[in-house]
DNA sequence: GTGCGGATGAACT
DNA sequence: GTTCATCCGCACT
């Protein structure tokens, strides 16, 4: 089932970060349907997170989406070359996201090969995104409509086999940096 | 209008 | 571990 509404409303951005990992990412665009597995994210924590794209409460035509109440897509292009997709949480005016950084194949493999025929099709934010076709234009779009969503089937993840990291390419973000605000699962 | 740096990926060693 | 392709968006003028 898709998960309520409700889950992005939390108020946890480093909880949702975790509890987003066994859950599954759906897109359905040119009435192809492709889904992968989350097992590694990243939490951005709002304007007090150097790393954050609102930090020090930016607002502009980028950020205002993380701006928005849980429960949307924020996407942006990263390097001038790879779209990136976070999913935004939390109340309106409190812009936090949370990065997909890995999936694993779950419907639609053949598609998303075709898409992306690369090895690693499902492995870092930019990859995933040309597999699951995300660019720009779902930006802002809602994760409950039919065209992006995710949903809850039933995969516990234990606290034990979640690997707790720091995040990648944000040296720039000095000692936010190094806090363990990635989370993967490990491997059995 | 202009300058500059980036939440990367792929192909190397 | 390294290099580099490649261009949008932010912050300024």
């Amino acid at each position: 089932m898709k998960l309520p509404i409700s889950f992005y409303r939390q108020e946890n951005v480093l909880k949702l970060g975790k509890d987003l990992l066994g859950k599954f990412l759906f897109t359905k665009i040119d009435n192809k349907i492709s889904a992968g597995m989350i097992i590694e994210t990243e939490s951005y924590g709002g304007i007090k997170d150097k790393a954050c794209h609102a930090y020090n409460n930016l607002y502009t035509e980028r950020t205002k989406v993380m701006y928005e109440r849980g429960g949307v897509a924020y996407i942006y292009l990263c390097y001038g070359m790879h779209h990136l997709f976070n999913i935004v949480v939390n109340k309106k005016n409190i812009p936090e996201a949370i990065l997909i950084r890995a999936l694993k194949p779950f419907i639609g493999t053949d598609v998303m090969k075709e898409r992306n025929p690369s090895k690693n099709f499902l492995n870092g934010p930019g990859s995933l995104c040309k597999s699951l076709q995300i660019t720009k234009k779902l930006n802002g779009e809602n994760l409950l409509g039919s065209k992006i969503w995710i949903e809850d089937r039933g995969v516990k993840i234990k606290d034990k086999n979640i690997l707790k990291l720091k995040r990648i390419g944000i040296d720039y973000a000095k000692e936010d940096a190094l806090l363990p605000w990635r989370f993967k699962i490990k491997k059995i």
